[in-house]
DNA sequence: TAGATTGTTAATCGATTAACAATC
DNA sequence: TAGATTGTTAATCGATTAACAATC
């Protein structure tokens, strides 16, 4: 519907990084066409959610076909910043710390992880894939030689904010959270939390309160 | 203030995680008391949204003094789950799998992992720590026999629903899935998602419409 | 007591859904 | 053409914030 680029609000951003993974499934299934209900079906939301999300790209879809997956992939990756590489650090190489600097997906989508760091000595020197552990020290030089965007803080909650506090005045301009803990970052760093704990415990909660089981299933009595 | 349990929306058990852990940290230093506005600087909130989410839970503070923190952690880990143990499986055991597998926060609150399974042959027989990798097919006789109650997704998009189906059918209660990919499941079983990718491209999103840098400071001229 | 902080109600704000004219 | 699907407006729903009496 062609509109230029506005604030979207992080609700649809949430759904548009899923919209995205949606697209390159199909496409590469050779797709050329969605339709908004077909989308929502296949990610569990009404297809006007979808519509009044799309509403904010610059893309517009055509009655009776619905959307081009080439052109909607390439939008999406555009406003997600899926178009480009990122530079990125990864500090705590605990193991998911030194999982996700191994994680596939990562360079896949752009992401290239060109540094990782560890407090604790007698990980310095280590390697992990291609990359040697270096002090935490060693962060600010390496962000600035090497251009980092991103950071990506897998340290223990205390260490936390005090390994934001060296990413961000080393230059970064994003922070990816997987500590527990709540970090301060001036309005110029982008700071996104991914807590795979609180995840858990959140599911924890939702077993406790679940729906009564449903009883076995029998045949009604005649 | 003494409400008693009822169903709490997701937007505040997400927040009531965040209090958990807040509360354990501040708790260890010897912290006996805290009050809304502290948890609520602390954690970038208002203390209006933190006394609105405590007022869901069955406890209540005191007027000048605020909560206790010992009561006030005791409710939260019922209500989050965090109370007792829970029996986990990893499936798909790459870099991410693992990683969660060896992850010392997962048993430290009560997370048990007590089985992983891959389908790659090169990767069965092999070990994680203390557990041996097992074939996808023997999934429903361990969760059967170890009375398990949560199965974490681990392998690609491509995979995820067909092992969760394998969880749902052996009777897991709850899915905890990493994959990219929309898990449908029945009202029974409850799912949660935590999507790595998906918050590193949130991120790469903020910092491209993140406010213009804002300019080198100076002294305003007289 | 005076002042701080709770618990709760009401107001605001934002997100989702419904509805429908436009259109291919 | 008839029917399906978009784009958008309006209605509903839910979440956050403000305000304030109650109270310790």
């Amino acid at each position: 519907m062609t509109k230029p680029a506005k604030i979207i609000p992080p609700s649809v951003v949430r759904r548009l990084t899923r919209y995205l993974a949606h697209l390159q499934e199909v496409r590469e299934e050779g797709t050329e066409w969605v339709s908004s209900q077909g989308i929502a079906e296949t990610l569990g939301l009404t297809s006007s959610t979808v519509r009044q999300d799309l509403s904010h790209l610059d893309c517009s879809g055509i009655s009776k076909r619905g959307y081009e997956t080439g052109p909607l992939e390439r939008v999406l990756a555009r406003v997600l910043g899926a178009d480009r590489a990122w530079r990125v650090v990864v500090v705590g190489i605990g193991n998911l710390g030194r999982a996700l600097a191994l994680h596939e997906e990562f360079p896949r989508r752009g992401f290239e992880i060109c540094g990782v760091f560890d407090a604790d000595p007698r990980k310095i020197g280590k390697k992990v894939g291609k990359l040697v552990v270096r002090s935490i020290e060693e962060v600010p030089a390496v962000v600035r030689a090497e251009k980092v965007d991103i950071g990506i803080i897998a340290v223990p909650p205390s260490a936390a904010q005090s390994v934001a506090d060296v990413l961000i005045e080393a230059g970064v301009r994003g922070l990816l959270n997987l500590a527990l803990t709540h970090i301060v970052a001036p309005k110029r760093v982008a700071v996104t939390n991914s807590r795979i704990v609180a995840a858990a415990m959140e599911l924890t909660h939702a077993i406790k309160f679940l729906p009564k089981e449903s009883l076995p299933k029998r045949k009604p009595g005649p």
